[in-house]
RNA sequence: GGGCGAUUAGCUCAGUGGUUAGAGCGCUCCCCUCACACGGGAGAGGUCCAAGGUUCAAGUCCUUGAUCGCCCACCA
């Protein structure tokens, strides 16, 4: 009985009914008591104010297609799924809906808004989640994590008590990248460096008691209200005689040092430096080596302080201008030339970083850093591609402490409490009742909360239950596998190598591949804040997710960016459709098949779902043995692909053999002993067909889950059958390839396309049948025609090409002459089809001469490469000997080329003489 | 200032020293043949950025240059 199925794949029904019924059935729940070999992979969390983007969409196919494979490997196999609490991100956007409701979060009050915090995370932080479930990830949500949940915190807080235990988390005073806009320090990490022209203002500070001025150049004047020095260079002769005299600070009138240390470049501006200890990294330093105040003249909200004197209140870049003029009015400034320079902008808002000396919490990375180089060094974890690996040592190798306090409201609190008596701090698990130095129940916990990479570097063991030695971190750490961005290889990837050393004493993931980034044509990288972003829940709408998931997986060539078009993903679609449609065919014709007396059930047997080649009285035709091998290489291959992370290898693998190999000749081909009378061959060539669909579905199963997983349960299954995931990925059976039966259908593809190249060239009804005869001068490959071996070949071949009769010519026969057809050689077949009405000598020749040179060409530099003593003597014998056959083969071609063209310039000029 | 990557068909890109360098889309011609027009068939289209070098053999390895892009960087 034929089987109602749709005749176009229309994903948007399918995909959301098993991506619901995948959660609702628990399908990939991770068991950590059943045994095998484990794969475990962590998601890199998105961000909770984030809906899903193109960035994630790689990420999570990536990653899916990998837990899927290993799944259907047989590995006791874990994703686990979660978010992160995003403590500044989330925190702004926050703040942003509250002030278009007119209310100022400042003045809420941090109790308050912590709590309106959490209620828009209940309400909108369920976005991303909602959308990885459409997705369909194979992720096991019994076991979601969040980064800011209250198992996590623990987690959390006990990494933070136990690095300031050993000494590696203290607090400080120092200049932090500080940003005006989000009103809290952010670490080096976060500060994005950017060209812009600016300009170098040349200042004059009066010398004390001369006339005479020290000029310093400045990229911002407005800081020189700061300014508690000016330094020039120890060996500087211009200045020698200065050091140790003051100058007079213009517009605030006060008297600073003039100093020496050799940090000034003598060569750069003026060869004097205006000393700023609270706003510039250098200066602090300088400051801290020469005992100068700071004076810090801003606001936190990047405005001038009190003691920036008649400029506080403005605005510091306002406050430029002023300070500018008002040095031009005195006639202190005594030029301005253009500068192009690096500034610090904050990697969330844009806003133009203040370097401002601050107390903040750092850890002391070095100490953290040795043992990640280490294991790295070893390969105990390796980074894929491995150009990746330089960039992560050059890192490592010159990193510095990690500023990781925020003065944020939202985020995982720092667990110190400042005694308001003694003034000393308190670190501890669990929030104390006292100073644990002076007793005072005067404690105040810090304002403080953590950055959150802090809590992200922590992931790979915080969600699988760490401190606790729970199961799942017995069993599924460390993790098999982290798949991410590059972009993301410092703020997250060393930080958990680090941590997870530090705090488990293993590597946290043993491989770690850093996939390309999705650009737009334009080449920045998608951001939707840039308004490049796609939206790729849209795009799922519009194509499937299958097609969208196989479009990124074939474009994902290591090393390279992506740029999606919507011409491949509609390419990717078709695909989808293509495998649909021969599903249709499938069962379409299943009335056919039974109408041979045969039923469904034999489909589903055991035989067939081990995709065991079904022969007809021991005989495997030529067809099935050439698409049983084709079916076990191309498993081999994709396998390799995997696990290389060449997703786009192993895309164009499963594509071309769906579309190529199964579709256009397996299919094609197999049809007349579909339809055969003989009953048994007819068995044969269904039962084949559908095993190798099924096979078929399974390899193709990661890319397109959910297309794979409506089709297989449209097919005959037995009893008990739950889910294509579950099933095993495609055994590469190495007795099923057969080189013979590979070369011998390449011989019947190469004669059918010659066939269809002269059918095609001389306009040759496509509905008309036509006589041709061959010749195989090899025995050989006459041998292929033989129904022996080639089983129906020739019925097949007439069935494909629409010839009315198929006549094999033997050597005895007589040659094709210029007027009984058009004849393409190949690979020692000839084939001829007669044509009664003229053809287009004139074209016919002018491919042939062409053809003809081409080939000429090939063969002499091939006889040229074998005359070649040197090439004999050192290139590898197969080499060699590939190339001597070749040469014969093309040398056969080119002769009876040639011959073909002289017997039709005779013509044309016996046509012409007459 | 340092480092990395890219440059291959009209477009977007694969290509792991070894026969005639591939794909998707686009283009030309034919076909709505009973799985599929989201399809089938046949084609056209490439001095692999430039110049040197290594090698029996280079799109592939090395050097230099050009152009584009990215990452890192406390010279005001």
């Amino acid at each position: 009985m034929p089987r109602e199925i749709p005749k176009a794949y229309e994903p948007q029904e399918i995909e959301q009914r098993w991506a619901r019924a995948w959660v609702e059935e628990k399908l990939f729940r991770a068991d950590a008591k059943a045994p095998g070999e484990v794969f475990s992979i962590v998601i890199p969390p998105p961000n909770v104010t984030g809906s899903l983007h193109i960035g994630h969409m790689l990420d999570h196919t990536e990653i899916d297609i990998l837990t899927r494979w290993h799944r259907m490997l047989g590995h006791n196999t874990l994703y686990l799924p979660g978010t992160d609490h995003a403590g500044i991100s989330t925190q702004r956007v926050v703040v942003r809906l509250l002030a278009e409701q007119g209310i100022d979060y400042r003045k809420l009050g941090r109790e308050a808004f912590e709590k309106r915090v959490w209620e828009w995370k209940q309400e909108s932080g369920g976005t991303i989640t909602r959308q990885m479930l459409q997705l369909g990830e194979s992720c096991d949500w019994t076991r979601e994590r969040f980064t800011l949940s209250s198992e996590y915190s623990r987690a959390v807080r006990e990494v933070f008590v136990r690095l300031y235990e050993d000494g590696l988390i203290y607090r400080g005073h120092y200049i932090v990248n500080w940003c005006p806009q989000c009103r809290t320090a952010i670490s080096d990490l976060e500060t994005v460096h950017e060209e812009r022209a600016g300009h170098l203002w040349h200042i004059r500070y009066p010398i004390a008691g001369t006339e005479m001025y020290l000029v310093v150049a400045t990229t911002r004047p407005e800081t020189m209200l700061g300014d508690t020095a000016v330094a020039v260079h120890p060996e500087d002769e211009r200045f020698t005689n200065l050091v140790g005299k003051t100058v007079r600070l213009p517009l605030m009138n006060r008297d600073i040092p003039v100093i020496a240390d050799r940090y000034v470049d003598r060569e750069f501006g003026t060869g004097v430096l205006k000393v700023t200890p609270a706003h510039d990294p250098n200066d602090f330093e300088a400051g801290g080596r020469h005992n100068l105040p700071e004076i810090d003249v801003m606001t936190d909200d990047g405005k001038m302080s009190a003691a920036a004197g008649k400029y506080a209140g403005l605005d510091r870049f306002e406050a430029r201008k002023r300070v500018v003029e008002d040095l031009r009015a005195e006639g202190l400034l005594e030029r301005v030339v253009n500068h192009t320079h690096a500034i610090g902008t904050c990697d969330r808002c844009k806003t133009v970083i203040e370097p401002r000396a601050s107390t903040q919490w750092f850890v002391r990375m070095k100490p953290l850093a040795e043992p990640a180089i280490a294991v790295v060094e070893r390969g105990e974890v390796e980074i894929v591609p491995e150009n990746r690996r330089a960039v992560y040592f050059e890192w490592m190798h010159n990193i510095r402490d990690w500023c990781i306090s925020r003065q944020l409201w939202w985020g995982h609190p720092i667990p110190a409490w400042h005694c308001g008596a003694c003034g000393s701090i308190t670190v501890a698990r669990q929030t104390p009742a006292k100073c644990s130095k002076c007793s005072s129940v005067k404690i105040e916990q810090d304002p403080d909360v953590l950055e959150t990479w802090f809590s992200s570097a922590l992931w790979p063991f915080a969600t699988m239950g760490w401190p606790e030695q729970t199961e799942d971190l017995k069993k599924y750490y460390p993790t098999s596998l982290l798949i991410t961005g590059y972009d993301i290889l410092f703020f997250w990837v060393a930080r958990m190598i680090m941590m997870g050393l530090k705090f488990t004493g293993q590597v946290p993931f043993r491989q770690v591949y850093l996939h390309s980034l999705v650009r737009t044509s334009e080449g920045p990288k998608m951001s939707k804040s840039k308004g490049t972003g796609i939206d790729p829940v849209a795009l799922n709408e519009k194509f499937g997710t299958d097609a969208m998931r196989f479009t990124l997986a074939i474009m994902a060539a290591p090393g390279t960016d992506i740029v999606l078009s919507d011409d491949r993903i509609l390419s990717s679609r078709a695909f989808a459709n293509k495998i649909w449609n021969a599903a249709r065919f499938l069962f379409v014709n299943l009335d056919k098949f039974e109408a041979s007396g045969a039923t469904l059930e034999e489909l589903a047997a055991p035989e067939i779902r081990a995709a065991a080649p079904w022969r007809t009285a021991g005989v495997l035709p030529l067809a099935d043995r050439w698409m049983f091998s084709r079916l076990a290489r191309v498993t081999g291959e994709i396998n390799t692909a995997f696990k290389e992370f060449r997703f786009h290898e192993a895309a164009h693998v499963v594509y071309h053999f769906f579309w190529g190999d199964f579709c256009d000749w397996y299919i094609e081909w197999v049809k007349p002993q579909l339809l055969s009378s003989d009953h048994d061959a007819a068995t044969a060539a269904w039962r084949n067909l559908f095993a190798v669909f099924e096979t078929a579905l399974r390899l193709l199963h990661p890319f397109m889950p959910f297309l794979t997983e409506e089709l297989w349960h449209k097919l005959p299954q037995r009893a008990g059958a739950q889910s294509i995931a579950l099933e095993r990925f495609p055994d590469p059976h190495a007795e099923w390839l057969d080189g013979d039966a590979e070369w011998r259908m390449g011989l019947l593809q190469d004669v059918i396309t010659k066939a269809r190249n002269i059918r095609s060239e001389l306009k040759i009804d496509p509905r008309a049948k036509v006589a041709a005869d061959f010749f195989a001068p090899q025995p050989d490959v006459e041998a292929v025609s033989r129904p022996s071996v080639g089983g129906i070949v020739n019925e097949n071949l007439s069935t494909v090409l629409r010839l009315a009769v198929l006549s094999r010519l033997t050597l005895a026969e007589q040659p094709l002459d210029a007027h009984s057809g058009v004849v393409r050689s190949t690979s020692g077949f000839d084939l001829r089809i007669s044509y009664e009405e003229s053809v287009d000598v004139l074209a016919e020749v002018a491919r042939l001469r062409k053809e003809k040179e081409r080939l000429g060409r090939d063969v002499e530099s091939k006889q040229q490469r074998l005359a070649d003593q040197t090439f004999r003597s050192r290139a590898p014998e197969e080499i060699v000997r590939g190339l001597e056959f070749t040469l014969r083969e093309r040398q056969v071609e080119y002769r009876k080329l040639a011959e073909r063209l002289a017997q039709l310039e005779k013509s044309l000029g016996d046509a012409a003489a007459g």
